[in-house]
RNA sequence: GGCCAGGUAGCUCAGUUGGUAGAGCAGGGGAUUGAAAAUCCCCGUGUCGGGGGUUCGAUUCCCUCCCUGGCCA
């Protein structure tokens, strides 16, 4: 099939990132490869797969993704200042109440050009889940729909946009009591026992769960208790009540290192800015603890152990890079998965300007 | 200048009673369904400081040179 790049020129440009969809049918390998190489061959023109949405019917919505000190904000800024987008954070950090150095919030000047929703939600001894994402970014995308505009839904919490897009199971909520029994026991027996016990019960769940990962052995047997079922056998359907269109930026440097470095240097920043002072106010809140989701956040858990006198100021600023670095790796490799997003570099002047022309071409429709 | 201790993976170090070496951290890839900035899985060839000697064989023993740290002058 004969491309039609020569037909939109507006649309090409030198990138050396392909569009998601011209590695769609490739193998795995080879979509990797694909992505980042300088001189890849872009064989499919952008709108293309924007216009095939021409009879969807539904509400645009767009989804900014890409990992943490990528210049996904300051981009959304200029978004709002251009069309009539409202921002909905979509950031599992940024929903608590005082955490702002570390989080990287947008500060009072920014919020006030560019509102975000859904931040601030919560204070930090408060759990927030996937599911309550769900349900108050489908509200919040509701209003804004309902006030004209258009829902800009931002962040790096990929399994924050996967679950609103593609739906949850109807899986019960968390149960602090089933959870803290679970947690007792298994410091007892051993997370391998436990392990075992759901090989028992649910063996199909057991097989995908991998017996070191704590975490989902006790979700899996907190689930089958609370239903009486296996988790395997309701993990099966999603429902989602997600009625938009969507056109999906992956905002992110080509370049690993240029993150790297944008990294460093913001963590730099955030020390000065005083995040342990942020962080010693924090502690001395009532019913903190350092097992809290909250304090278990990037860039709050090590300062924590760092005024615990774990390490100085020195070595916390290496373990913080270290484990903003580690977060950003793993926000692209959710990234990499999301087929049907354009990789753009906000930070280039020549992919940013086509991402705008993207979303332009995909409002108007 | 003399003495001592070191120089092994990007970093910190282990080790080989002589058969060319392995941990942690860092880094890379992947998974990801109510904690997800979480929780896990997989990935380790590097003139073992340079040169020479002994040896079938040296990163290991010997000599020498270079470098680093400490002590003495």
């Amino acid at each position: 099939m004969r491309r039609r790049r020569d037909l939109c020129a507006p649309w090409m440009f030198p990138d050396p990132v392909p569009y998601a969809s011209e590695h769609r049918g490739g193998d795995k390998a080879r979509r990797r490869a694909a992505y980042f190489t300088p001189g890849a061959r872009v064989n499919c023109d952008p709108p293309s797969a924007i216009r095939n949405q021409m009879h969807d019917q539904r509400p645009p919505a767009i989804f900014l993704m890409g990992p943490t000190a990528s210049g996904k904000t300051a981009f959304a800024v200029e978004l709002v200042q251009r069309w009539p987008v409202e921002i909905v954070s979509v950031d599992s950090a940024l929903v608590y109440r005082g955490m702002d150095i570390g989080t990287a919030k947008p500060d009072a000047e920014t919020l006030r050009l560019a509102p975000h929703r859904l931040i601030d939600l919560c204070a930090p001894t408060q759990a927030y889940s996937a599911a309550d994402f769900c349900r108050d970014a489908l509200r919040a995308m509701h209003e804004i729909r309902a006030a004209g505009r258009i829902p800009l839904l931002i962040g790096g919490t990929s399994m924050y946009f996967r679950a609103l897009q593609h739906g949850l199971s109807d899986l019960p909520e968390a149960d602090p009591v089933v959870r803290n029994r679970l947690e007792a026991e298994a410091r007892k027996l051993g997370w391998l026992a436990m392990h075992e016990r759901l090989q028992a019960c649910d063996p199909l769940a057991a097989a995908r769960i991998h017996p070191n990962d704590p975490q989902r052995i006790q979700r899996a047997l907190e689930v089958i208790e609370l239903t009486g079922r296996p988790l395997s056998e309701q993990q099966g359907r999603r429902h989602s009540q997600f009625g938009f269109r969507v056109l999906k930026i992956a905002a992110c440097p080509p370049d690993r290192a240029v993150l790297h470095q944008r990294i460093e240097a913001r963590f730099a920043l955030m020390l000065q800015a005083g995040l342990c002072d942020e962080v010693r106010g924090l502690m001395a809140q009532p019913g903190m603890h350092a097992e809290l989701p909250s304090m278990r956040a990037v860039g709050y858990r090590q300062t924590w152990q760092h005024l615990q006198g774990a390490f100085d100021r020195r070595e916390l600023f290496d373990r913080g890079v270290f484990a903003t670095r580690q977060l950003a790796k793993r926000q692209i490799t959710w990234l990499r998965a999301e087929l049907d997003a354009f990789w753009r570099d906000p930070g280039d002047a020549a992919t940013r300007a086509d991402a705008l022309r993207l979303i332009s071409a995909f409002c108007a429709m």
